[in-house]
DNA sequence: TAGTGGTCTAGACCACCTG
DNA sequence: AGGTGGTCTAGACCACTAC
């Protein structure tokens, strides 16, 4: 583990539990650097994460500070900035998954250039219905080249990040499209919900530790039922 | 200008010229510190906002390389995740505004909370449908506090942000809520599309360079014509 | 084992806000 | 003018990959 994970994830607490409030400054990096025992940049490093995530902000000149948190219903909003599939962001309730459609497949031409594949190697091809305390939550199609290991019906019942993670595979980066569609057949079907109604659109191409393009993802999800947050943050010097 | 933001630049410009190409990993960080003849950590740094823009990653041990561009569409991909509003992602087409509404008056319950300002601070309400090459493109609904500085009519025509940029105000954060809704009667007169049809929503809370929420709005986007991008990457050694 | 990226330090100087 | 955050350096050591 290192210094400024470390010194990140005490501030973070400290923060959420409000033994720093909102109002008053933070102490300044010399000080903090001198309480965590460290060189003032690997505290700054540990506060740029803080930054990064939205939680204090930095004004030149002036001190850090910390962003009061507003609406407290957070539970209920997703964060579409960091790496992680539908079954972490609901881990305190009862998520499971119904296999629509489950094949070992060709790509096709638009697969190869998103995944970064030749057309010889196969891919899984995943149709899941995602339900949180028995009711359709979202609904993912997936295709994954066959090299991140075997899967089958039983692996789908769960996360498959989950299982990934455990073979030593990590999703770090990921590229997100985010757009609003009217549901075809196949989701108004698999959601339960009226053809034509409203849904979000959330396609993904996530790569592994490597650089390599592992998952081409797309997921519906309900009008408003489902909203997802992103934090913007300008770095550097104002 | 900074060292390390003058080799970002230079960096990206070189990446996007395709004098540096995927699959050629990019010279070690020692030989580019060597070239632009600063230390390795400056050099660190360009490079981490290379990664954070998901232009390069690197591999602990390996080497850095560049991710290979897939889809050259961007230009109708609009960032998510970088602070800017509507006008700055079509610089190069006309784009205008059609004010609907326009009024000065007391905050809601609400918006006293998001913009974190007391009940009798006066706020601009402001809705407007953006225009892109004369074509309806989005609407917007916008609730500014009148400290940002005198606003009328005509400047709404244009950019407010740039506007508000010349009297020396930044939008550095934001916090972005997306969710998929129907149109409503206001939405579809505004955006001259039907009612009940599917919208994209993203509501933004925006903060100037001190910390200060100054912007509370919410767009509306039309299906499938406005898709936004989000990159996610994981910081620090895999 | 050699090479590469990631972390950390001590110290210096600069840019900016606040009195 | 003093204090605070932002940048930059030279050098050291650690973690990981590739061979």
């Amino acid at each position: 583990m290192y210094k400024y994970r470390t010194i990140y994830n005490d501030l973070k607490q400290r923060i959420l539990s409000r033994e720093l409030r909102p109002g008053v400054p933070l102490p300044t990096q010399e000080e903090l650097a001198d309480e965590y025992q460290v060189n003032r940049l690997t505290l700054k490093k540990a506060l740029d994460m803080l930054v990064h995530d939205g939680i204090i902000y930095s004004v030149q000149g002036s001190g850090t500070y910390i962003r009061p948190q507003l609406g407290t219903d957070l539970d209920e909003l997703l964060p579409l900035d960091a790496p992680n599939g539908a079954t972490d962001l609901h881990r305190n309730q009862r998520t499971s998954s119904r296999v629509i459609h489950f094949e070992t497949r060709h790509p096709t031409e638009d697969e190869c250039e998103h995944l970064e594949i030749k057309d010889d190697q196969l891919v899984y091809d995943i149709m899941r219905t995602r339900l949180v305390n028995n009711q359709p939550y979202s609904f993912d199609h997936t295709v994954m080249p066959t090299f991140v290991g075997h899967i089958d019906e039983s692996t789908l019942q769960h996360s498959i990040y989950d299982y990934l993670e455990g073979r030593g595979l990590q999703l770090t980066d990921a590229r997100r499209i985010v757009y609003a569609d009217s549901a075809d057949d196949d989701v108004s079907a698999a959601m339960e919900i009226q053809l034509g109604s409203p849904v979000l659109v959330i396609e993904q191409i996530g790569y592994d530790q490597y650089g390599r393009a592992f998952e081409y993802a797309r997921s519906w999800f309900r009008q408003k039922h489902s909203r997802f947050a992103v934090d913007i943050h300008k770095i550097g010097p104002r």
